[in-house]
DNA sequence: TATCTCTTTGACAGCGCTTTCACCACAACA
DNA sequence: TGTTGTGGTGAAAGCGCTGTCAAAGAGATA
């Protein structure tokens, strides 16, 4: 078959743990025999079998990222962050992710068979207890991404949705002065949409406004879907001192777009804001106001957490809160109003 | 350490070959021995060691999909895609990409030391000399996507790149009436705006309209870089008569927003035509005319070719051409211009 | 009871590698 | 001369698994 370290051996004329040793570097070899190893190689085209490494050394240098769902501008940046954080660190970053219609369960199964990974990061968007009951089955080390981690023994790196969610709220009543805010969130069971819905109803309650439960609706995250819904609700909607409130970007590009084939204008006749600030924000037209989640920045900090575990497995449980941050742009309405005012 | 078949035989009081035997399922094992070690399994919580089975098997059962950068909606498809297919072939896929400032060497590298996977498919953009001597070096089977390939050796999976572009070609001259046509693609190196760049020019020679040089750009794929060209170069383009054949849907989508801050109506005053049909495609206001490329398609086929392949090493290279489908929306004027014409 | 199936099981030899331990030179010291 | 130390090397024991082969046991037949 193919070649192993034996067939080095033989024509280096040394013993395998020779070539073991030339391969390896650590120990100490003649020179003049580490040439003839090294030329031997060469000549083979020698290559370590992984494999056997791995079940020497209990280790591949491998660690995994695992995506509820690999779609969209938003995951990229994540794993553009923890591929840059990965090498690094010396470890190269494998990308997994679950097929259309599976959950989440099947993608931790399919973890389970990855163990030749040293470690995965795993992002959970809708922790259910069969996912936790899955996670504690999980032998490698793992960190968790964007999950409300009910156990503390997890390593995790989160970002302050709720944070975020209070500023933006805060700029579209506090100061751009809408007395009606509609949510369009992701599903109820999504750990991020939850967060938000409780800051939006939070900043009402700061400002005397009333909550309306027929102004939160639940989507999916998707453009066409919201803007078939702003087809359809817009007439309710719309009004000076409203606002719609995104729970990301796409969908609030979506709703901008249904607005303008509506004939409905953008800020003056409705406020729209998201979050997330991927591209769409800057491209859709007006600008959408919205909140920049270091995502690039999570999936670097991850990885950095994953291999630090994977390194050290003893040291206590680390968890990394980062801070998004608002971002104002046209689709608010606070900069027209400003001109206004002035 | 971890508990292994060892333990797994001595608390089901059996040796580890039945053991071995219950995993495998493919030998006969008496039912009673069969539930003892596998409730020995459950109870210590015992899973195989991955390493040892593919130094056994050599096989892991894991394909890699190696992309030059994992950025933006195009690859999304193609990941999707290549995922479905990997399952259903009893495979699970894992994605990998050069990170920023590393070119496609090091990409092959990192690949190289990926030998737990049992194939690759590895997209290629640019096909340099250092790369395709990269590529003999690999051991693993593997394919090729979207690269240009002498090589007819390598199984193969591209879109027909240049058919795309002449279709859209010959629908803005030909259908829509253009007269002079600005095309802005990518770096001269990428085999896609070759292609593409070919088409552009036999167009214009059917139509006898001239090449200009000056009326070729070389970008690199980027929304904002079109922008600020467009800004830049918007005057020199403007015409009636006039369309920008950008060679993707995120600079037509800049080229277009650039427009709109300048005052210039599109498709009136200036045509301008995508490629790929990205999402941004439909976004973009007004809708981007546009090839559609089946990317999801091309990711899946990919994978089948490389599975099909790491089963019967030996059947012969199969090249795969997926065909690309002109989509027309409004930015090319071809709808408006048929209901004035009406 | 002796012999021959057939089913079920265990012993053990690898897979390709790392690592310990022992060993051999040879130099440096007493 | 004998002892110790040191750089360089090889033999061999695993890592955890699969697969071959032979043996043991259970029935069936003579």
């Amino acid at each position: 078959m193919s070649v192993s370290i034996f067939d080095v051996a033989k024509l280096a004329d040394v013993s395998i743990s020779t070539v073991s040793r030339v391969i390896n570097g650590r120990e100490v070899v003649h020179p003049r025999t580490r040439e003839r190893v090294e030329s031997a190689i060469a000549q083979l085209g020698y290559k370590p079998n992984a494999f056997a490494r791995g079940l020497m050394l209990h280790k591949s240098e491998i660690v995994g990222l695992v995506l509820p769902d690999i779609h969209g501008e938003f995951y990229s940046e994540i794993i553009r962050g923890a591929n840059q954080q990965a090498r690094k660190m010396g470890y190269n970053l494998v990308v997994s992710s679950a097929h259309d219609g599976a959950d989440s369960y099947s993608l931790l199964v399919t973890l389970e068979q990855r163990s030749l990974m040293d470690g995965v990061a795993i992002m959970i968007s809708e922790l259910t207890d069969r996912i936790e009951e899955l996670l504690a089955d999980v032998r490698i080390p793992f960190v968790i991404l964007d999950g409300d981690v009910k156990d503390q023994a997890y390593d995790s790196v989160v970002i302050d949705q709720k944070r975020g969610a209070l500023a933006m709220m805060r700029h579209v009543v506090g100061e751009c002065g809408a007395r009606r805010v509609i949510f369009v969130g992701g599903l109820e069971t999504n750990v991020d949409t939850a967060a938000r819905l409780e800051a939006y109803r939070e900043v009402l309650g700061e400002n005397g406004l009333t909550y309306d439960p027929a102004d939160v609706y639940h989507l999916d995250y998707q453009y066409d879907t919201a803007y078939r819904l702003a087809k359809q609700e817009l007439q309710r909607w719309v009004g000076a001192d409203h606002c719609v409130f995104s729970a990301n970007d796409e969908m609030a590009a979506g709703i901008v777009a249904a607005a303008g084939a509506m004939g409905v204008l953008v800020p003056s006749e409705l406020a729209v804001v998201g979050f997330d600030d991927t591209r769409i924000a800057q491209m859709t037209r007006p600008a959408l106001t919205t909140v920049r989640v270091p995502m690039s920045e999570m999936g670097a900090r991850a990885i950095e957490l994953l291999c630090d575990r994977i390194e050290e497995p003893d040291r206590p449980a680390t968890h990394i809160v980062l801070e998004p941050e608002l971002v104002v742009r046209e689709s608010c309405g606070y900069a027209a109003n400003r001109l206004k005012t002035l």
